[in-house]
DNA sequence: CCGTAAACGAGACGGTACGTCTTGTCTTACA
DNA sequence: TGTAAGACAAGACGTACCGTCTCGTTTACGG
C-alpha cells in the first residue's frame, strides 16, 4: 500500500509501526501480516510501488556525450536525494537493507539491479564509442561514479551538491577513459 | 560501556535494547538513561570505546608509492568489513547514523573526519610529491577511493574483495594522477 | 482473577504490583489495564470474586432471639477478620477505600450495601417484633453495632476477641431496646 | 519536618515520595533515613509535630452533663474530619497505620492512647456521677462512641454529619446508662 | 440466485521494551 | 564531622507495538 509510503515519509523507520501503516490504510493489521513478512518487506514494496513509474524508462539518456548524459542523471539523482519526500521512505528502506542480509538481496534483485543494468548499458555504449578504456570493468565504473554520491548522502558526510557530483564525475571519467 | 559492543555484536540493531544492555553491564537503565539520549549515542559512543586503540596511529603508512600504501589500508579495511565482530556493531552504528542526522554530525566529528584528514594527508603527501594532479579537491579524492567500498558494503551490492579495492583504487587514482 | 487475590494474601498493597499480578495470572500487563483502570480496582474485584459464595446467604439467621443471632454473625466476622488469609486481602483493600473516594463509592454499592441491607433487614425484623425500639434509625444501629468492631481491626487498637464482640453488641442493643 | 504534613495534605499516601518531602524540606534523602526507617514512620512524626498543640487540652470539657460535653467533642471532631486540611494527611497516616502494624503499634502509644484516656476520664466522672452504668466497661464505651465515626470517616459509608453524631451518641449512651 | 469460503476490519491476547519514577544505599564535596 | 546533593542498582509504572489469535462481515464465485 502506498499509505506506507506516507507514514515512512513522515517517520524515522524505527518509528514507523505495523500497527500505524495498518490504521492509516484502514486496514487490519493481520492483512499486512498476510501479505508481507516483515515491516522491512512493506517498506521495500511501497517503495516499489511508488518509484515504478521510473521502471519504464530503464534507459539513459544518449547524447554522445557521455559527460553530460550522466552528469543530467547525477543531477536528477542529487535532487532527489536532497527531496524529502524522497529522502526520507528511501532512508527507511536503507535502513532496512544495512540491518537485513535477506531484504538486501532483494533490493538488489527488485530496483537497484535494473537501474544498475541501465547506467552499465550507457557506460558500455560509451566504450564501443571510445570514450572509455576498453579494459575497465564497467560493474565498477558505475560504483565509481555512484557510489560516492550515495555514501555521502547515507552517511551525511558532507553536502550533497551538483557541484560534488560535478567532481565525482570528472575524477572517475578521467580514471576510465581510454590510456594512451 | 564496552558491554554494548558485545550486544551489538551479536544482535541486529533493532533487537539491541537499551534494557538488554543495561543487565549485561550490570548497571541500572537509569545509569544509561543519565548519561546518553539514546540507544545510538550509546551505541556511537560504545564504538568509539571500541576502537579508540586506532586513535593513535592517524598516521597512514608511507613507502613513497601511493598506491602501494593505499592498497595495504584498503585491504585492511576490507578484512575489518568481512569480519562479523567488526561488521555487525558496525552495523549498528551505520543504522543509527541513517536515520539520525544529529548522531551523524556527532559520528563525523568523532570518529569519521580523524580518519578523513589522516587519508587526505597521505594524499597530500603524494600531491605534492606530484603523484597527483596538484589541482584535485583532496576531499572528492579520499572520497573517492573508500565512498565505493563503504557503500558496497551497506548495500551489499556485491563481494567485498581485495580485488575489487584494488579496482577501485586503480581506477580513483587514473582520474587522480598529473593529467598531460 | 483470583491470582490477584494470592497475592494480596501475601503482600501488604503497597508491596502489591500490577506487574506481580500479571505475571502471576500467566497474563500480559496490557490485558489488566485494559479491564481495570488502577491496581485498587482489581483488587475490590479480586475481593468481590473471592467472596462471591456469600453473596446467596444475604439472609442473616433469624431464631427469633436478635442478640443470639447477631453474636453468631459477629463472631464469625471476628473469626475471619482474625484469619489473615481474609485479614491480608481485606487490608489491601481497605487501604485503597481509604484512599479512593471514587473506589470507596464502588465497594460501598457492590459488597458493602448488601451486607448493610441484610442486617438492617434482621433489625428491622427484630424491630417489627419488639424487641428493638420502634423510633430506632437502623442504618445508625448497623453502624453502632459493626462500627466499633471494623475500626478496632483496621487501627489493631485492641485485640479484636469473641469477648470484645459481645460487649459492643449489648451495649448497642441495650442503647436500641424498647424504652419505657 | 512539618514540611511532609504539606505534601501529605496535597497528595494521597501512595504518591508521597520521600524523595519529595526531601527536596520540599531543602535536605538530603539520607537525612530523612537516618531518621525514619520508613515513609509512615515520617507521616506518623509529622502528623505528630503537626497536631502537638492538641497534646496539652487532654482534658475534655466537663460541664457536669455528660452527653452535652461529648456532643460539642464528637462535632469538633467530624469538623475536624470533613476539613480538608485535617482529612488528607489523617487518611495518609490511616493508610499507613493500616498496612503496618508496627505503625500502628507506635501510633496508638503516641497520639491514640493519650486521646483515649482522656476520653475515659471523662466518662469516669460521669460513672462517679451515676450517670452511667457502674458495671460499664469503659475503654468499650469510648469505642462505641467514637468507632462508628471513624468508621464512617474512613470507608466513606455516608455522610459524616452533626446529626449522625447525635445519633451515635444517643444510642450509646441509652445503652451506658444506669439500668434499673 | 444463493450458499459457502476466502479475505477482510477489528481488536483482545501474552509478551517485550520503552522511558520515567521512586526506593534505599553509597559516594563526593563543601562548610 | 555532618550534611546537601546526587549517582547508583533495582525494579514498578503505564504506554506502545509486536506477532498470533479469534471474531463477525463483506465479497465474489461455483453450483
Amino acid at each position: 500500500m502506498s499509505a506506507a509510503v506516507e507514514l515512512a515519509g513522515e517517520l524515522p523507520y524505527s518509528r514507523l509501526s505495523i500497527e500505524a501503516i495498518a490504521a492509516r490504510a484502514g486496514v487490519g493489521k493481520q492483512t499486512i501480516y498476510r501479505w508481507w513478512p516483515s515491516k522491512a518487506a512493506v517498506v521495500l514494496d511501497a517503495v516499489l510501488t511508488w518509484s515504478q513509474g521510473d521502471d519504464g524508462d530503464l534507459q539513459l539518456p544518449d547524447t554522445g556525450d557521455l559527460e553530460t548524459d550522466l552528469r543530467a542523471v547525477l543531477h536528477a539523482t542529487v535532487d532527489e536525494l536532497n527531496d524529502p519526500h524522497y529522502d526520507r521512505p528511501m532512508r527507511s528502506l536503507t535502513v532496512a537493507i544495512v540491518e537485513d542480509a535477506q531484504l538486501a538481496a532483494e533490493y538488489g534483485e527488485r530496483l537497484e539491479r535494473p537501474l544498475h543494468q541501465a547506467k552499465k548499458a550507457r557506460l558500455h555504449r560509451a566504450q564501443l564509442a571510445g570514450e572509455l578504456d576498453p579494459e575497465a570493468d564497467l560493474d565498477v565504473a558505475v560504483e565509481m561514479i555512484f557510489g560516492p554520491i550515495m555514501n555521502r548522502w547515507m552517511t551525511r558526510s558532507g553536502p550533497l551538491t551538483h557541484a560534488y557530483a560535478d567532481a565525482v564525475l570528472a575524477t572517475a571519467l578521467a580514471g576510465l577513459r581510454r590510456r594512451g
